[in-house]
DNA sequence: CGCCTCCATTGAGACGTTTCAATCGCGATG
DNA sequence: CATCGCGATTGAAACGTCTCAATGGAGGCG
């Protein structure tokens, strides 16, 4: 079961290993006869190219890696999705690595693709990263960072406009009616939260009539959402916020199912806004409304990105920066007002 | 930006390239002193290992694959997760790829993972891959089938036993006092869900007064039970099926909202059970009856499997088949007959 | 004091590929 | 007929690492 090699294909063919390597990289300089009998000879042996030996003598690979907090989050795996589409399109494969939110694999993960050699490399993470990724950069993998704006003008990166996220949606919902507003959340430290928050105060704070509470979330899942619920549940109907902004989808389904379920109505009572439009946020009993961020261009800006990076030395624009949209469904659509 | 590689260190520390290497692979062999100049010239120099060089010395590499038709879904994510968990602790980093379903991207990306001489793969598809897998394992790359219990003996596996599933769903649904039983899903050319209704029809055969209706369903998404739903809905009551066993938790998570949405009582009025124990099953508003398949066991079976195909030559029982469990839930506990 | 052992250290060689300069063969040109 | 030019083909060198056999030095034993 030894391995074999382009030298026992170059053999078996009758040719010499030169020509077997230009036939697997430069076809059309091979002349037809002898490219038949390496292909036979390749099919007859079972031969598959170490990529070792290949990327030892490059210095590259055909490899892209894309770390994530979490690939199975709807959220990364539509982005996910699109970069693999965009990739292969361009003939290179993605790595998909899970970082669980934690440094310690984000740099496991990042130390494991650059020793691979990947050709570059693209990121998602919760955490400050710029200056790791500008480590791995000087050392020769360029990366695109995903979800969070770069401030090195030197790091490329694609996101989101969290604040015009925040602002469209707080703007909705005084559209509707509602004056007293809550923001479900945290923690601030991250920056989407954190941006998202910016602009739901902003346009809280132009209205001049409304409120805006902030309310702190244990986690961000549907659990956590169903306690916030419950605790509001709690309160006198009064005091109770008239529309509210769940940071993301999975809170705002809990506070959905709670709210729901101690027959409280959503819209016409509590209108309900989620973010990132993830699979069950159109699914749900009351479809939610949410901000969309993803597009099918996405996964193609981050990989066009990613390639210009990696050919070129300058780029115009490293930072592109996505304007979200907000969806409108019924759980705002409706707000009855007192 | 020339690549620094491990003669750099061994120059930049004043010591042979030859102790480097053992600082790197076998640290107790090196003297605590030159160990300390090592560390500070990789320090120093932003030293990365070449994955290339080692493991075309090596001939092989501490990568394993995983690749699943789509790793976002829950149910291959959480495998997925416990997989890295275990090859973690083993040393191992673990590689994600989807295959979206696609035969072609299956093969590409076995392909890839062969040039990048991983040290094995897990592979879990809905298409045939056993040959293609043997291919592969001929050629030096072991692995293990995931989900589909494997026909040879040469091919590891590990599987759930998906008609005990089936029928510990069905003897549950007859428990509860069902008589007209529909099982919603499809196409029966994938095994899991064929296991799944052979073992539904059995249980249903044995009990000798209950009738089960086999309803297919255009996908298994919540889409499609929301459409498989309201033809049921349509119906007159008195030919609506009184339990429902859909293939999986997304099927039934639509059917659930629309029969909810409708007014009909879940489980009062039917009862309804998926599979897969999906995160959203517990999280939704009636907590659904399912199958829990995975466990914090199934990972390290899987990775401790392959670790041993890959070391020995010899296994004794490759094929590993874990019986699934049934979580019962308030979605059929309350089924109230006519 | 001489010899042996043991351990840290060393440097050469090999892994499989690609590329580059050199060679070959052949038809065309002067 | 000699030369040239061009494309196809060749073989050697180089990429970065690990391992193995060999070296060197220190300490222990006779």
């Amino acid at each position: 079961m030894a391995r074999v090699g382009i030298r026992e294909v170059a053999a078996h063919a009758g040719v010499a290993i030169g020509t077997v390597s230009h036939y697997l990289n430069h076809p059309d300089k091979v002349s037809i006869e002898k490219a038949e009998r390496i292909q036979t000879a390749i099919d007859g042996l079972g031969f598959v190219p170490s990529n070792a030996g290949r990327q030892l003598r490059l210095g590259v690979s055909t490899v892209i890696g894309y770390i994530a907090p979490d690939v199975s989050n709807p959220h990364f795996a539509e982005i996910a999705e699109s970069v693999e589409r965009r990739a292969s399109d361009l003939g290179v494969s993605v790595f998909l690595a899970n970082s669980h939110r934690s440094r310690e694999r984000e740099d496991a993960y990042l130390r494991v693709f650059e020793q691979q050699q990947v050709r570059g490399l693209i990121v998602s993470s919760h955490l400050p990263i710029e200056d790791r990724l500008a480590a791995v950069r000087g050392r020769g993998t360029p990366s695109v960072l995903v979800g969070q704006a770069a401030r090195s003008p030197d790091q490329a990166s694609v996101s989101l406009d969290d604040v015009s996220g925040g602002r469209q949606t707080i703007e909705h919902l005084l559209s509707v009616g509602c004056r007293r507003l809550a923001f479900v959340g945290g923690p601030l430290g991250i920056p989407q939260v954190a941006d998202r928050l910016a602009g739901a105060s902003e346009a809280a704070g132009e209205s001049g009539s409304a409120t805006l509470e902030v309310i702190n979330a244990p986690d961000r899942t549907i659990r956590g959402g169903r306690e916030v619920a419950a605790a509001i549940l709690r309160r006198s109907p009064e005091v109770r916020p008239e529309g509210i902004f769940a940071v993301n989808d999975l809170l705002a389904l809990g506070i959905l199912q709670t709210l729901s379920a101690a027959g409280l109505r959503v819209p016409e009572e509590i209108a309900l806004a989620g973010y990132d439009d993830n699979e069950f946020a159109e699914a749900s009993l009351i479809p939610l409304t949410t901000v969309k961020g993803r597009h099918d261009g996405f996964g193609v800006a981050v990989v066009d990105l990613l390639f210009d990076v990696m050919e070129r030395k300058s780029i115009a624009d490293p930072h592109r920066v996505f304007k979200p949209e907000l969806v409108v469904r019924a759980s705002t659509l409706g707000f009855a007002g007192r």
